[in-house]
DNA sequence: GACCTGCTGCGGACTG
């Protein structure tokens, strides 16, 4: 039977209404799967090809709304997306008459309270939202999700390999459990690593026998210029931003400058280039610390601009599923850190059936364009960076330990033991290890054992019962930025933020008036000039294969056509300064640079490796400059040889790894920042933490052991 | 220089 011919008539009258010509090929799959058993499935498909309708549409053929109860849970990384699903799953549920309720931090309280007097049809939310259903109103969970039959997790890419991502991981084990029946999971996603990945994604599911993956990997034509604009000082080339708004002004563009202070300076500037010359107005800036309500305005100004054009200048903020509307273009400036992130910005643009995406590409440092280059290349070869799920997350067992004794109020040792090792999200964590975390947060009054129950003690109490207990991440203290009474967005407190400075922000330019520092609040009035703002923040990890790519290009001869002049010519030269090394593999070979006094030694390798190898000289002695863009570690000595034979006898015996964790961790308490919860761990375990997931100790040896020092000629 | 994500419950003022 046809997939069309399989959804119950209400759905397919939706569809006729909708006057779809097709089903897309990832809603054809689904349908006949989802419709036939009982599976879990996991839909990989580009942006904008109708998976949530490929979820949703089946799923409303199958299950039966008449039956007490909510019976589909839709979960969501951002609220964001909530809103904007909600309308178009409301749309849908109209033709069955089955209610759709939003549950997040800003969502309506009568409407969440209108679902609690009669729990049925289908509910939006967040993991925080239900982690603090589980806590605060544990009797809610059973009253409204003991009678789930499926559970939809949008966007599940971005949970993988993150500690929000085992939070998830725990609380739909920890729903599961409260299950009459069984509920079964759909999980959408645009890009995933290949097969390698898949098993990570079963795992994550709670049941990888009956996990398949249906997966579309139709292409999309994308049309990518590369550009090379050399940065000489702190801000971007003026020329770049020239070439950028010529491009551009005639179309609706999305421009990705990665760092919150450069989008307020691409926005700015643009704005201004476009008033000389008396281009449209629609310059705006959309990240985090851009007020929320200018960011709804800036998104209601997009979807509904169907014949005005836009421009703006984000962060990762646009990068994940809302739909924004029609983009025409794609601005890069400088290399994405991942693979994963550069696919997701191209996807903005074309969305439209039939349009082709475009990127733009602009590099303003020779390390930055051959990272853009390798990007662009592994892209091209289908390669997306594979992301692996933490082991063992004491961390966040931590997080969750205190949950289910919050949520329980009083809890004997065996149960709690029960609960936590019996959740897959823990699979590798012993109950005796369980049982000694326990013993540390007893020793230190987050937990009080009262007869021979477990509650939550006095330090613990300061820590649940305040809002910042939901998340996993950590978030820095901001001032609020205010003008006349109107919120514009926010900054932290810096150098720069002090009365008389002028800073960019929300696409505009502001002088600081007064700074209140017991209200965390900053008044500023409207001014004509001013510097981008000042943001703190960490960069985010790259892999080795991204690195390892950067070598190959380096030692190929290969033209790229879609690579302006001064681009090819940066190249050019790169290879010819690497061309004194005789570098026969990309994998194994690595340049060693003797000079005077000094070695310079490329590692080509990721992130994680870099920081760990910087981590084993230091406790041989051996202190080192470090330059992760460049992948370079330069040291203040020239004998070459010995820099070899250290780096050959490098490695986990030589060095008493966990006292010197201990040493770092006593020296430098801001390494374990990585993880909110970690604090509360035994010792022992905080240096688990930075083993498995701050250092790459074996991947460091797997690296050492197969280096190759290659040295100049 | 260096991304992003989310958030209870209560009291009180205000609106219809």
């Amino acid at each position: 039977m046809s997939a069309f011919n399989l959804l119950s008539e209400p759905i397919r009258k939706y569809i006729r209404d909708q006057r779809w010509e097709s089903l897309r090929p990832i809603q054809e799959a689904a349908i006949q799967k989802i419709i036939a058993t009982d599976n879990n499935y996991v839909l990989i498909s580009r942006t904008a090809s109708g998976k949530t309708e490929a979820a949703f549409l089946p799923i409303l053929s199958k299950v039966n709304f008449k039956e007490k109860g909510v019976k589909v849970l839709y979960i969501s990384p951002l609220i964001a997306l909530i809103n904007d699903q909600f309308m178009r799953v409301e749309k849908l549920c109209e033709y069955l008459d089955v209610p759709v309720t939003k549950w997040h931090g800003e969502a309506s309280k009568g409407a969440k309270d209108r679902l609690i007097k009669a729990p049925e049809g289908i509910v939006l939310i967040t993991p925080e939202s239900l982690e603090a259903m589980f806590v605060n109103k544990p009797y809610h969970i059973h009253h409204l999700f003991s009678t789930l039959d499926y559970v939809v997790i949008d966007e599940i890419h971005s949970f993988l390999g993150s500690d929000r991502g085992i939070h998830l991981q725990s609380l739909l084990q920890r729903l599961q459990k409260v299950n009459t029946g069984k509920f079964t999971t759909v999980a959408l996603s645009a890009t995933v690593s290949d097969e390698n990945n898949y098993a990570e994604l079963k795992d994550f599911l709670g049941d990888p026998e009956h996990t398949k993956v249906i997966r579309d990997t139709t292409p999309k034509p994308i049309n990518a210029v590369f550009k090379y604009f050399e940065g000489q000082t702190k801000e971007l080339p003026l020329d770049l931003l020239k070439d950028l708004y010529r491009r551009t002004r005639d179309s609706k563009v999305l421009v990705f400058p990665n760092a919150r202070g450069k989008v307020e300076e691409v926005a700015v500037r643009l704005k201004k280039l476009s008033e000389k010359v008396g281009g449209h107005a629609n310059y705006f800036s959309h990240h985090s610390s851009v007020d929320k309500e200018v960011r709804e305005y800036v998104e209601f100004f997009a979807k509904k601009s169907t014949h005005e054009n836009f421009c703006i200048s984000c962060t990762s903020t646009l990068e994940l599923g809302i739909d924004i509307g029609n983009v025409d273009e794609v601005a890069q400036i400088d290399a994405t850190h991942s693979i994963a992130s550069l696919i997701q910005r191209v996807g903005r643009s074309g969305r439209r059936e039939g349009k082709s995406s475009n990127l733009f590409l602009y590099a303003t440092e020779r390390w930055s364009l051959l990272q853009s280059l390798a990007c662009w290349l592994l892209f091209k070869d289908q390669y997306i960076e594979p992301v692996t799920m933490s082991q063992k997350p004491y961390d966040v067992l931590v997080h969750q330990l205190l949950s289910v004794v919050k949520g329980s109020s009083g809890i004997t040792l065996d149960k709690l033991i029960e609960d936590l090792t019996d959740n897959a999200a823990f699979k590798n964590i012993s109950a005796e290890e369980v049982m000694e975390i326990v013993d540390h947060l007893t020793a230190i009054d987050f937990l009080e054992k009262l007869g021979p129950e477990y509650i939550i003690g006095i330090e613990g109490e300061k820590v649940v019962n305040t809002r910042d207990f939901y998340t996993l991440f950590h978030t820095p203290v901001f001032f609020r930025v205010v003008s006349q009474g109107v919120k514009i967005g926010e900054l932290p407190l810096s150098a720069q933020t002090r009365p008389d400075e002028n800073i960019y922000l929300s696409a505009r330019i502001w002088k600081i008036k007064d700074i209140d520092y017991e209200a965390k609040k900053i008044e500023v009035t409207p001014a004509k000039d001013g510097k981008k703002p000042l943001f703190f923040g960490d960069a985010a990890d790259t892999a080795s294969k991204i690195r390892e790519k950067m070598l190959e290009i380096l030692i190929s001869d290969d033209k790229y056509d879609f690579l302006d002049e001064p681009g090819d010519e940066i190249i050019r030269q790169m290879r010819k300064d690497f061309s004194i090394y005789e570098i026969r593999s990309h994998q194994t070979d690595r340049p060693l640079f003797s000079g005077n006094d000094k070695l310079k030694f490329y590692s080509f390798t990721g992130s994680k490796i870099n920081r760990t190898l910087r981590f084993m000289l230091n406790r041989v002695g051996i202190e080192t400059q470090f330059e992760e863009n460049e992948s370079k570690f330069e040291l203040g000595f020239s004998k070459k040889s010995e820099f070899i034979s250290v780096l050959k006898d490098l490695n986990l015996n030589t060095i008493n790894s966990d006292e010197a964790l201990a040493e770092l961790l006593d020296n430098f308490p801001d390494v374990l920042n990585f993880s909110k919860w970690g604090e509360f761990l035994p010792l022992k375990y905080q240096i688990e933490l930075l083993k498995n997931q701050y250092f790459d100790f074996e991947g460091c040896n797997e690296f050492l052991q197969n280096l190759n020092c290659i040295e100049n000629k």
